[in-house]
DNA sequence: CCTAAAAATTGATTGAAATCAAGAAATCAG
DNA sequence: CTGATTTCTTGATTTCAATCAATTTTTAGG
């Protein structure tokens, strides 16, 4: 079904962005760095500089925020969705998060540079650009409004009905975090939850 | 030291955005909407389709979320601030919040179709828009993990820190649903809070 | 200025999730 | 395949903020 990665971004692109074909090849030919990660390796570590927007080709990521006590996931990446430390990545600041590879994944990264000129070329990758970080903003104020207005059961539901697959693949003690509970808690939920008439 | 509303826009716009004299002089006349409002009246009110982006020549707003039990405010706005109920704007769905005025507020609204028209027709608006989304961004994010790693005294001590003038404005209670805390317990927050050595 | 309403404070009690503490189950590396 | 490590579950207890319940203080409108 995939591709490899170039191709995938290449769909991806057409897909997502009003680019022509020619475009579409031009731009996904500035997606210069390739990373193999396996398990556990880091696509960005707290304290570094994001260099670059990141594109997945294959394989799942957390993104998280380590503190003193915990770690707090703030979300995950997967195939064919586009990833950042984008505080980092916007401000140019030392990135306060870490996002680390659940999977063996492969990614696809354009730089800061090559992504402004990019922008400033076709209006077609400004409108790409903006419709990300519409799309990051609605999502991160529903996000907002979820945790602060419901109980952990619901979050757990609203969860497993948006995004069942996450459950195959991501270790529950992470998704907890996730869901701003501790683990025993999403473990009693969980129990809880299965014998609802 | 203000001026009228559409001086101050005027001089928000070459404050903030890379444009010229003529340029911001052109695109400040798409503001064409002026809103006046008093103490309590709604700038956009849930269920609403949000039409506009406003700037914020005076006064003072909150932004909130009403569920069934309490109203959650996840913002405010004031002078030389931009505005909108943004996942309505961007998605044209009914707005989940409601703008309401604190104080007499004095607005300046664009339409979404002079807006994308101007962002089109203009790089440096282009920018100023994506600088607008990415400043939500990356507060929102910012956000999320302070409410998540933090206890409420921490929280009311940031938000002291940060945006004093906020306490002279609002009234408390409308400051502690946006700490995610109830009243009382801000009272007793600020109460224990004095008297630290 | 005065009164009524709204907001803030203070105290007592409750409750939901965190924490603490073992075990059971799953997974991974050799 | 097997032992070791990690993850998950389950139970007992604690804790911090919410809730409930009055006052007191402040604010706004006539």
């Amino acid at each position: 079904m995939p591709a490899d990665p170039s191709e995938r971004l290449l769909d991806f692109l057409q897909k997502r962005a009003a680019l022509s074909r020619e475009e579409a090849v031009a731009f996904a030919a500035r997606w210069s760095v390739e990373r193999q990660l396996k398990r556990g390796d880091y696509l960005c570590s707290i304290g570094k500089m994001e260099q670059h927007v990141w594109f997945i080709a294959e394989g799942l990521l957390r993104i998280y925020y380590p503190t003193d006590a915990e770690e707090v996931c703030v979300g995950f990446s997967y195939e064919d969705t586009v990833v950042s430390s984008f505080p980092s990545f916007i401000r140019q600041q030392p990135s306060s998060f870490s996002i680390q590879a659940l999977e063996k994944c492969t990614a696809l990264g354009i730089t800061r540079t090559d992504l402004y000129a990019a922008i400033d070329t076709w209006p077609a990758v400004a409108k790409l650009w903006s419709g990300l970080l519409e799309q990051v903003v609605t999502g991160l104020i529903e996000r907002e409004i979820e945790i602060s207005t419901t109980t952990p059961e619901q979050r757990y539901r609203n969860l497993l009905r948006r995004a069942p697959y996450l459950f195959q693949r991501v270790p529950l003690k992470y998704i907890a975090t996730y869901l701003r509970i501790k683990p025993e808690t999403l473990s009693r939920v969980r129990r809880t939850g299965i014998s609802a008439p």
